[in-house]
DNA sequence: TAACTATAAATTGTCAACAATTAGCTTTTA
DNA sequence: TAAAAGCTAATTGTTGACAATTTATAGTTA
């Protein structure tokens, strides 16, 4: 988690601009545990840096709802609780699905091309690296972003992919936990692509938010037996 | 909605808070011209405060997509394009569809007389201020509001009414300009409100989409006969 | 022992001075 | 005249010290 990690290329704009980027993978990989304080005279010296340039990322963070502040008496990491991550999939869901609706008028041919060419190779994915959940979930989010691009809407755009997404990054459990779960996936990401080459609004919209409704609700499988068994467990 | 009724009384939680609440009503009131720049001395010294806090203000309201930065060049305020609003009123009809649909199934029985009460209220009002369109567009948005609410979705509100709304009212250009406009969407709110008491998803979503999308081609037309006028009269 | 108060320590909020960068102006040169 | 270079002024970025507030601790009392 030191300065000297993959911060590297940090666009070193302005101070307050890096730290800015710096903290927000520490926190979405999970570097900065969820609901751990931010001691601002103990970041800034981990960074190197004063506390003002340090209060302005973490502003920003607030925006980004990475963090949640309290007047005077500090800043705390997000913790994605249950209910969190409900209204966070409904929103995804409300988004991404006029998001595909206007891809399937937007984008360009070409671009249809490679959301295929990017299909296949999930496919060899999924063949070779059975267990591997990060390169999935990687390539899942990959398939997402680029129908957030086609939308041609900036708002969309960066509500999901600055937002929500980093928000689903920060979930570890993993929906492709089950095995069948990511074939499953792809067989709904193929479906969702057809319907946009075919220049089909609705349906894009209609299977893209059966898709991530469905998504949902293997997650909060996971999630509420994952709670059971801390309730039982410890 | 706290942070948006009565800002003046600016809760004095920190001076940070403050200018910040201030700064928010001053852009959205046309206090600051859309694309004025904010010059940090300026501001600070007309708050009668110090840089530190009014910087940590800016960067919030960077977030809220009210002021555009770029770095060691300045801040200005959002400049309400065209496309820009388009964009919104998208993200809108996404949004609020799913709100409605959430409200369909949540809403208390109470909380949805309390909304019938409303509407009568507005169509008095109609009745008498013909011309007062200021009270008309604070009357619609109140309506959007509720049943933000009623989503029982913090994340849906917060994005509505803490963000798209407030870019809303930044926008002059009233869909109440044509007289028969707020008896249509009056017509519309009843319609709306009908599905949710009727406890109909589907049909709120709908409702609520078409509506949106129906003051988007209004607001739309008004704006492309401005930029006309602009072209010509100067 | 439990609860309450007062004090001390730690942390956040604010300020004013200083450094770095940019934009605009003047001057120089072809 | 036009373009380029260098300088000046204005503005943003950063810092460390100081003030205000909260939290933790210790001591007192019922």
């Amino acid at each position: 988690m030191n300065q000297n990690t993959i911060t590297s290329i940090s666009e070193r704009q302005t101070l307050s601009d890096q730290v800015f980027h710096d903290l927000k993978e520490a926190i979405i990989k999970g570097d900065l545990a969820q609901g751990s304080k931010i001691t601002e005279d103990e970041i800034a010296k981990q960074y190197g840096i004063s506390r003002g340039p340090l209060r302005e990322a973490i502003r920003r963070l607030e925006g980004l709802r990475l963090l949640v502040r309290k007047p005077h008496a500090g800043t705390r990491v997000v913790t994605l609780t249950h209910s969190m991550m409900e209204e966070i999939y409904t929103v995804r869901e409300a988004l991404e699905g006029m998001s595909a609706r206007l891809a399937a008028t937007r984008m360009s041919d070409d671009d249809i091309g490679e959301l295929h060419q990017l299909l296949k190779k999930h496919e060899s994915t999924i063949d070779q690296s059975q267990g591997k959940e990060y390169f999935q979930r990687e390539g899942d989010l990959d398939f997402h972003f680029r129908i957030a691009q086609a939308s041609n809407n900036q708002w969309l755009m960066d509500l999901l992919s600055s937002e929500l997404y980093q928000l689903l990054r920060m979930c570890r459990h993993r929906s492709s936990q089950t095995p069948e779960r990511p074939l499953r996936a792809l067989q709904e990401h193929k479906q969702i692509t057809e319907a946009i080459a075919q220049r089909d609004p609705e349906l894009a919209e209609l299977l893209m938010r059966r898709h991530i409704s469905g998504a949902w609700k293997i997650v909060k499988d996971i999630l509420d037996n994952e709670s059971i068994e801390k309730d039982t467990q410890p």
